[in-house]
DNA sequence: CCTATGACCATAG
DNA sequence: CCTATGGCCATAG
């Protein structure tokens, strides 16, 4: 399926609606955008944003809660500064995952 | 068309 | 907890 700036958006605004505090993995922002199975693609996408982006994409982990991208640094200080516990890279999904 | 590459995921051992 | 494996899917070459 090509890549239209709807699809874009869709997922930008799953992202944009994680409540500070709270976290998402890759997989569950695409099925809430009603992308099932395009994981990969939500971390793509962040990845292209600029770096002067409002939007929280220190709030999106991969499936095991774990940080997995270049700007671990970053985005360790960012949850923190949230209250997020943060041990080892890892985050518990139990505790800290955003459940609507 | 084919292969390689990810800020991924689920499952099995 | 860890590794291995197969699947996933858009992009790039």
């Amino acid at each position: 399926m090509a890549l239209s700036l709807d699809l874009k958006q869709s997922i930008w605004q799953v992202v944009a609606s994680i409540p500070e505090g709270r976290i998402a993995t890759y997989g569950q922002v695409a099925s809430m955008a009603g992308q099932p199975g395009r994981a990969r693609w939500v971390g793509r996408l962040l990845s292209e944003l600029p770096e002067a982006t409002t939007l929280p994409w220190h709030r999106v982990v991969n499936a095991s809660g774990q940080i997995t991208n270049p700007h671990a640094m970053t985005q360790m200080r960012r949850l923190a500064l949230e209250g997020i516990k943060i041990n080892n890279l890892r985050i518990s999904l139990k505790q800290h995952q955003w459940q609507p």
